[in-house]
DNA sequence: GTCAATCATCTTGTATACAAAAACTCTCCC
DNA sequence: GGGAGAGTTTTTGTATACAAGATGATTGAC
C-alpha cells in the first residue's frame, strides 16, 4: 500500500479531472492535496507532472498547476478527431479482423441493446465503451489502438450528454448494427463513414446543447 | 535561468531520447543525471515523470526508469498510424485552408527542392518538417494538428534513413507536388491517398532495412 | 566448486527543510 | 475613499534527510 503513492495519486487525480470534479482553470493546491491524500507534497508534485504531461492541466512557473477543462471549441475538435481516428481503426479492421473479434463485436451490440431494454443506461454506456474498444482493437495496430482509447477515455464525461437528445439512443444502436453488418461484408469505406459521423454526431449533439444552454 | 529546472531537464531529456542517445531498456540514474546537471534528484525524477506519461521511458515501481524505443513492430505501427493522421489532416485541410496556406505550402515544398538541388539533406529535413506541418495546421483542428506534431517529432529519428534509398529524395519531391496539386483542385481524396502512401512507405523502407540488417 | 543465506551497499520513494518568488495585507499618503 | 508601497504570509522549486526495498557480495555449508 505504499509502493509509489505518487502513481495512485495521479489516476485518482485523474479520474477526478476526466469526472468533471474539477473547474477550468482551478488550481491545485499542492498542500490541500498533500493533506488530502496524507502524504508529502513530493509524491503530490510528482503526480501533478503527469496530470500536465497528459495536457489535463497546464502549469505556469512559480504560480502553480491549473485544471484545464477543454471548452466547446477543443471539445468540438477532440470529438472531430475522434471521430476520424475510429473511421480509421474500423477502415483498417474491415481487413484485419477474424471471425472471432466479429463474434464479439455482435456479442457487445447485443448487449448494448439488452441494456437499452432494460433501460439500464449506465451499462449502456459501458457497454458501448467495449463496442468500440473492439473496433480499436480490430485496427491490428496497437499504437492505434492505445491513442483511441486514450482519446475515448478522456471524453468520457462528455460523451454521456448525448443522452439528453430523445431517439438517439435508438440512432446510435442503428448505427452500431449498421458498422457490424457493413463489417460482415468487408465493406471498409461504408463501416468508416457510418462510424465517423456515429462519433462526430456526439460533438455536434454537445455543440447543440451549449448553445442551446448559452441563449 | 534557475526557474523551473526540471522542465528544461525534461526537454533534453526528450530529445535525447528521441535523437536516439539513449538505448533501449537502459535505466536513467537519477544520480547520475542529478550530477550531469548540477541539481538533485527532485527536479531529476519530476523530468523523469514527464518522459513517463509521454510514453518514451517505462516506470517500474522500486526499480527505476528504463528507456523505451520502439521495437520494429510498434514503428510500424507508429508509421501507420501516423501516415492515416496525415491522410485524415490533408483531408479536412482539403476544404479547409485558405489561398495563404497554399502559398506557404507551395513555398515550403520551393525550399525542399532547393535543398535537394543544393544537396543539403538537413535542410531538406527541416523543410519537409514545415511542409507536412502546414497540413496539419491546414486541418483547422488545434487537437489533430497537436497530436500530429507529437508523433511526427517521435518518429524524427527514424524517418531520416529513408535517406539510404536511392531515389527515395526525388520520388518523394514527386509526391508532395502531387498533393499540393491534389489540394489546389480540391481533391480531397486523392490528396488523402498519396500523402497516407507518401507516410507510410518510410514506414516500409524502415521495414525493409531492419530485416535486411537482421539477415 | 556450487549454491544458498546473510549482510552490506545502492537505489528508490517519501518527508522535511530551506530559499526565493508571488500574493496578500496593512499602513501611509494624497 | 483610493492607490502606492513596504512588510508579511503563502506557495513554489530545489536540496537534503531518512526509511525501505532491491541489488550485489561475502561467507558458509554441502
Amino acid at each position: 500500500m505504499n509502493i509509489r503513492r505518487a502513481n495512485q495519486i495521479a489516476k485518482t487525480l485523474e479520474q477526478s479531472v476526466v469526472a468533471g470534479e474539477f473547474r477550468d482553470g482551478e488550481r491545485l493546491d499542492e498542500l490541500k492535496l498533500a493533506e488530502q491524500f496524507h502524504v508529502s507534497r513530493t509524491p503530490i508534485r510528482e503526480a501533478l507532472q503527469v496530470l500536465v504531461t497528459s495536457g489535463m492541466a497546464e502549469q505556469i512557473p512559480r504560480r502553480g498547476v491549473f485544471i484545464r477543462q477543454p471548452g466547446p471549441v477543443e471539445l468540438m475538435e477532440m470529438f472531430e478527431t475522434m471521430a476520424e481516428l475510429e473511421a480509421v481503426c474500423v477502415r483498417l479492421a474491415a481487413t484485419r479482423m477474424t471471425d472471432d473479434d466479429l463474434d464479439a463485436l455482435a456479442q457487445a451490440n447485443e448487449r448494448c441493446q439488452q441494456a437499452i431494454n432494460d433501460d439500464d443506461p449506465d451499462r449502456y454506456y459501458a457497454e458501448n465503451e467495449t463496442f468500440h474498444q473492439i473496433i480499436y482493437r480490430g485496427s491490428a495496430n496497437r499504437f492505434l489502438e492505445k491513442q483511441a482509447r486514450h482519446l475515448q477515455s478522456r471524453l468520457k464525461a462528455y460523451r454521456r450528454i448525448q443522452l439528453h437528445f430523445r431517439g438517439r439512443l435508438k440512432q446510435s444502436m442503428s448505427e452500431h448494427s449498421d458498422i457490424l453488418s457493413a463489417l460482415k461484408a468487408g465493406d471498409a469505406d461504408r463501416a468508416a463513414e457510418v462510424l465517423r459521423d456515429h462519433v462526430a454526431i456526439q460533438g455536434e449533439k454537445f455543440h447543440q446543447l451549449v448553445s442551446s444552454l448559452n441563449r
